[in-house]
DNA sequence: CATATTAATGCAACTATATTGCATTTGTAA
DNA sequence: TTACAAATGCAATATAGTTGCATTAATATG
């Protein structure tokens, strides 16, 4: 694993970001300063590296943060939260939930999002 | 809201799916009986007439799956469960997490999907 | 410091998924 | 039975992500 500009880059902008960010907003960020596909390229890299981790958005869209304690696997089951209204994710590290499923069920992970209103918004 | 023949059989599926459906395995039970830009907009319809409910799988691929008790307003806050191995999203209509999130966060809707191995593929 | 190795990148082409405009068809109310 | 608008089909377009391959550049080694 190469510590090149993108990838230097890259993460600089997601751990440094209040929010989690999508492909389209980091390459707006990064301004031409790598392909696209380079891009794709390094996220997954971060995200092997469980520096990142990739959240489903409630419209399907990707976001990506940055992981914290996430040396050994990723344990991101905390709560995210969507904004509807500016499109915001929010990671909520302190919040996990609760609940129950039939023991018949295998968990593995869990995501979790919520959607409504972030403070800047209401 | 017109009954056509794509909407019954669409919604026939869904209704009668012990999982929910994506939009591919849909146009291959339906077998040609219409085009799948059709498809596309029955299922918008679907949702709006708060028949369906649209289901972000972890993957980011979309499920659709039959709403129970959504007359008002969707309220798909149960648990979905996402095999890792087969695919299959079931809705776990029983279960609803507990949480906390703090307060100055509006909560309009919740999205949580479980993923692991369902029952099949243990 | 030079250089060899190979990871990382850029580019172009491609795939998959979803959306839109418009002409045509069809369900339904009158 | 007919008229109207909703629904459909088709083709084109949009959006997001992937792949193959030639080139570039990070880093370990001598």
């Amino acid at each position: 694993m190469r510590n090149t500009i993108a990838r230097t880059q890259i993460l600089d902008l997601i751990t440094n970001s209040k929010t989690a960010l999508s492909h389209a907003e980091i390459e707006q960020l990064l301004d031409g300063l790598c392909n696209r596909v380079t891009i794709y390229r390094v996220l997954d890299r971060l995200i092997d590296d469980k520096l990142v981790h990739k959240i489903i958005n409630v419209d399907g869209s990707l976001k990506f943060a940055a992981c914290r304690n996430c040396s050994d696997h990723h344990h991101d089951s905390h709560i995210h939260f969507s904004c509807l209204n500016c499109g915001s994710v929010t990671c909520l590290e302190s919040v996990e939930p609760v609940f129950k499923i039939p023991r018949k069920y295998k968990v593995q992970e869990v995501n979790f999002t919520v959607s409504g209103l972030c403070p800047d918004c209401t």
